[in-house]
DNA sequence: GCAACTCCAATTGTCGACAAAGTTGGCAAA
DNA sequence: TTTGCCAACTTTGTCGACAATTGGAGTTGC
């Protein structure tokens, strides 16, 4: 589970994991009002904590708040999600860089296996690309913590971008994409293997390309229906 | 100013920015324990709006949360301004590569016409080497604009990233590097008008590089002192 | 029939008070 | 003198109530 503690000390820690989790898995429509009372009771806590779970979502950008009126989910509509795929490109092609001279070999081993045990999933599957949609985005945190770099992992994983979790849970059911994606992971940890932190980028800003460019014409298809 | 809008709406927000002024000008020293109490009456209000501007400014990475021990202005080591740098060089090599292809000449125009004031104002200044800060980050968030994607905007600009402007306080008194700074502003400049987008990422990020290398040196003669 | 106005309910913003956790200082025993 | 424990104080976390603003329903006038 790439969110965080679940638990832990404050009420308006839980209610931002609660909710955070409640939007990303789209439980929470998109767009959707968030009542304070209502959630305040739902989640049986008063409406202090809550409303600071709210100002840190707002943080996270998973919800957008106008004074007075409220807070409501955000709307990942076309721009919003090329925009983050562009930002993606960038933090992620420097991670892998990075990464390619500070992953030790043992890390770059347990990457390898762990695209192995995608490989077996995939052929055992069935419907389950919402496991492999996970995975997938284990393997890009693991990219992201061998960069050292803790600005980084927290932008690709942990806190920030929560936003890229939500886009896969709206456009993992039909992706056809994890064969050429399981493909295109093992280059890149052919590339770290060989410590060339160029090629790597280079790799993983094609990857996250070429996904972009698959979701965009998901949108195409959904739009046209 | 950089700061968005100084007043609005809610106290929450009014405190908001207040405390990441003081924060980013280093009114308030860095690891220094926020006191909720003391703040709210220094603001005038309660405790309420005041805890939700601390959890948005953790958001912000400005201050660190403890469970039941408070909040704390974060310290910018070294190791987090490594880190930052090269966030920044991702994020604004990716923005000036954009840009290139999206700005108007018109834009373009206006930027050449900032270095020019740019200009003058180091010419004339005396110790002011401040307003250059503050210029300099008005050069780089007008390239973001161009970028017109509003996740870099936001990253490079408004609302995330004030920790850079926080670092710019803190290191502008003894910047020797307005000059070269300025120069390599005029070449990213030149090849944005170019339309040379690669190049432009090239320059840019060599740009940042130089300025981390700067600042490595100066902490190192911080540390030695 | 439509527009605009008014009032009302619902929701957000704010405050003060209470509960819980943490911190500090002093006191006693080794 | 040092060390460990205990108690009081400080600070954070939480709740319930009140004020202010908004959005909408219903009504009235044109």
């Amino acid at each position: 589970m790439l969110i965080p503690q679940p638990q832990q000390g404050t009420l308006a820690d839980l209610a931002t994991h609660k909710l955070a989790h409640s939007i990303v898995t789209g439980e929470l429509a998109q767009g959707q009002k968030l009542n304070e009372a209502e959630l305040a009771e739902r989640f049986g806590m008063g409406r202090g904590p809550l409303r600071e779970a709210l100002r840190h979502l707002e943080g996270m950008r998973l919800v957008k708040r106008t004074p007075n009126a409220g807070a409501r989910v955000v709307v990942l509509d076309r721009k919003t999600l090329s925009d983050l795929y562009t930002v993606r490109e960038a933090l992620e092609g420097m991670a892998c860089r990075i990464a390619a001279t500070q992953m030790s070999d043992d890390e770059i081993e347990q990457l390898s296996a762990l695209l192995d045990k995608h490989e077996t999933q995939i052929a055992e599957q069935g419907g389950k690309v919402y496991a492999q949609s996970e995975g997938d985005l284990d393997f890009h945190y693991q990219i992201a913590r061998g960069s050292r770099n803790q600005m980084l992992m927290d932008m690709l994983g942990s806190e920030q971008y929560q936003l890229l979790r939500m886009c896969r849970y709206r456009t993992s059911r039909n992706a056809q994409r994890t064969k050429p994606a399981l493909s295109q992971h093992r280059q890149i940890v052919q590339a770290l293997a060989n410590r060339d932190g160029e090629l790597a980028e280079m790799l993983m800003r094609r990857h996250i390309q070429g996904a972009w460019r698959s979701i965009s014409e998901m949108i195409d298809r959904e739009e046209a229906a």
